[in-house]
DNA sequence: TTGATTAGTGAGCAC
DNA sequence: GTGCTCACTAATCAA
């Protein structure tokens, strides 16, 4: 239903009150409809203050209406904004994961030169023992360095 | 507005159809319709169609609600999903973050040792037992070094 | 009472 | 014509 400009005309029919538009009786406080409400029958006063009712309705029923698209569109907007969020994690990851990956070659190349190094030439004599442990956090009885003669 | 039984009477005047149900009337193919159109006023057949009409955009508003709802239900339910990928993404990124700094330090350590061994040619004078251990769950072969006399 | 929400209704668009 | 959606209304709920 669109509005219908010809209900006003209902109005009308009340002569001495000068007619008041839709949007006049619906901004309307309480106090101020009181004083349009005098010098009106009971059944004008009814009739008008449920058209006062209708109108206010309209509003809300409009109000309710904006409220539904804008959660809508937020929900939206945050779908959107996290699916932004994956994406950029998931390229981190990769690429973390790559990088990762070329540090473990890197080490295990180290390590192998290492173990040239040290198993072939000089024939260390002594004994040394190195232990470093980079342990997580669930190894508390960790003994980080020891030096043994 | 709730429903109306009471406008079923409005068709009641017609006292030769069985008074066809609401149920009955928006379920019915035009064809049945127009069977059952026959020997009715013109008037009635318009009022009848026009019923029917009303019957369905009923039932196209609810079905329109139950869209809304459902859809803004899909939503909600893929924000959750993509709330709990986000969540996935950065915990695996934090862990990967820790492996990286450990092997890096790892690695650093093992660079040292290495260039002490490399650099003082024979001034190594140790046998080097060297053992780093990195005991994350995800290094099953570990021991990633050992050299011994 | 006031504001919000629901179901039903007609207008009007799209196919 | 059929289905959908919008704006409106009355009913009803909630604060």
């Amino acid at each position: 239903m669109r509005i219908r400009e010809g209900m006003r005309l209902k109005k009308e029919a009340c002569e001495n009150a000068p007619a008041l538009s839709d949007d006049e009786l619906v901004a309307m406080s309480v106090r101020e409809l009181n004083q349009h409400l005098r010098g009106l029958t009971k059944d004008d006063m009814v009739r008008l203050k449920q058209r006062r009712r209708t109108l206010k309705n309209r509003g809300y029923a409009a109000s309710c209406r904006i409220k539904r698209v804008t959660q809508k569109e937020e929900l939206e907007r945050q779908k959107t904004d996290l699916q932004l969020e994956v994406e950029k994690l998931a390229r981190e990851n990769a690429s973390m994961r790559l990088e990762l990956e070329a540090l473990r070659a890197k080490y295990e190349a180290l390590q192998c030169f290492a173990r040239t190094v040290t198993r072939g030439p000089g024939k260390v004599a002594t004994t040394s023992v190195i232990t470093i442990v980079k342990s997580a956090n669930h190894s508390p009885s960790s003994v980080p360095f020891s030096a043994h003669s």
